[in-house]
DNA sequence: CATTGATTTCTACAGTGTAGATATATAATC
DNA sequence: GATTATATATCTACACTGTAGAAATCAATG
């Protein structure tokens, strides 16, 4: 439309486009066959168009890391700082179930850009309304996301949803007496509703903050 | 030696030789450079062998995550169950740190084989004798394992240690207006030290789990 | 010795990321 | 408007990847 938004350059590609296909993609096929080639057929365009606006496929992909993280929406300030952190935390929960095969980017470009400083600042600002002191403030802030992450990775990778059978067949399998605690354990994993382990840790550790407190 | 136990075929390749070699290749080479005809060519067998001992090379790093997981060693088991979970913490944290660049494909195969169920007993045990009932034993180890995995592949992924000096430039350049927080706690991040974040967290979690007994 | 069956190697193929040269279309300058 | 400059997109080529399938090799058994 006007002068130099719309189009840059001669075909016009914009690099967001490019992102959103690109998380498209990983989602059909996985981060196995995810390949830049690919993505160009999808997207309409020369492979190595892609390549030049992210200068490799490592960089495309911490784009889409980026993307993800832009996704977070602000959490309402009037809240109390544990009601923040909880919304923060299902966010990132609704996250890694919006895109399961995405989200392990999260893990490999542990910070993305300026989406994640976003992120960073809600922790910071929950945490000090808390009443932590500013070396707790730092080592809880990394603490809490390193934890949320692989939370919800796990969460999306298989761990925290109900065992499938062929782990419990495998797992009935294993010599119960060297194993008793996890054999009794066996039908309370079958019935694993997916969600409530995410829910229960999410609660466990901000218990664990509150301990923190000097009036607790 | 005897009959069948050294050598099994035509050059007696043993699958546990194979991943030790590529658990060192992978550490030399980093998770993109690592092939299974290096690998090959670093045993002195053909790299077709090794995928016949381990059908794939998603079965190969498997196979190694499963490595990584049988170095844990066994807790005391007189020691109370905070000193137990504590012990395990610092194991993954000694594992990650020893295999920075192998530790990630925990990640990928949350449940790699017989050595985590070794561990995961371990824990259901220490949860059991701290007095959780069977539904909080269950969501709690999950919630716990993740949590570990997450924080100690942060560790190893560059999220808890000191801030690199691009990034902490990368802060400063933010309008600081807009994240008065971070940019108030900038030098505590500059002289972070390694390992005390994955400490400070451990220890919240575990209030966080003591928090949840009855008679707490 | 011949056979068997598990192991190792060989060959070939389709697909990958990307460096480097080239083409193209827009914006800037005259 | 013509010309230059510049950012953008494409083309070509190369070294490398995982692995299917055929072939070779070797130890043990009958």
């Amino acid at each position: 439309m006007s002068k130099n938004a719309a189009r840059s350059g001669p075909k016009g590609l914009e690099p967001d486009e490019i992102v959103k296909a690109a998380l498209v993609l990983m989602e059909e096929e996985g981060p196995d066959a995810f390949s830049v080639r690919k993505l160009g057929a999808k997207f309409g365009c020369d492979p190595m168009a892609v390549l030049y606006h992210f200068k490799s496929k490592n960089g495309l992909e911490r784009a889409m890391a980026d993307a993800l993280n832009a996704e977070i929406a602000p959490v309402d300030p009037t809240a109390s700082w544990r009601a923040r952190l909880t919304d923060l935390a299902f966010q990132y929960q609704g996250l890694a179930l919006k895109y399961p095969r995405t989200f392990p980017l999260l893990m490999r470009f542990w910070i993305t850009g300026p989406a994640d400083y976003r992120h960073a600042e809600m922790i910071y600002q929950a945490l000090a309304d808390a009443g932590l002191n500013d070396q707790q403030m730092v080592d809880t802030c990394f603490g809490w996301y390193a934890s949320l992450l692989g939370l919800a990775a796990a969460e999306v990778g298989g761990l925290l949803k109900p065992a499938a059978q062929d782990i419990i067949a495998e797992i009935d399998r294993l010599p119960s007496a060297d194993y008793p605690t996890m054999a009794r354990l066996l039908p309370v994993f079958a019935d694993q509703k997916a969600g409530r382990a995410y829910a229960t840790m999410v609660e466990t550790i901000l218990d664990g903050i509150e301990r923190m407190l000097p009036d607790s």
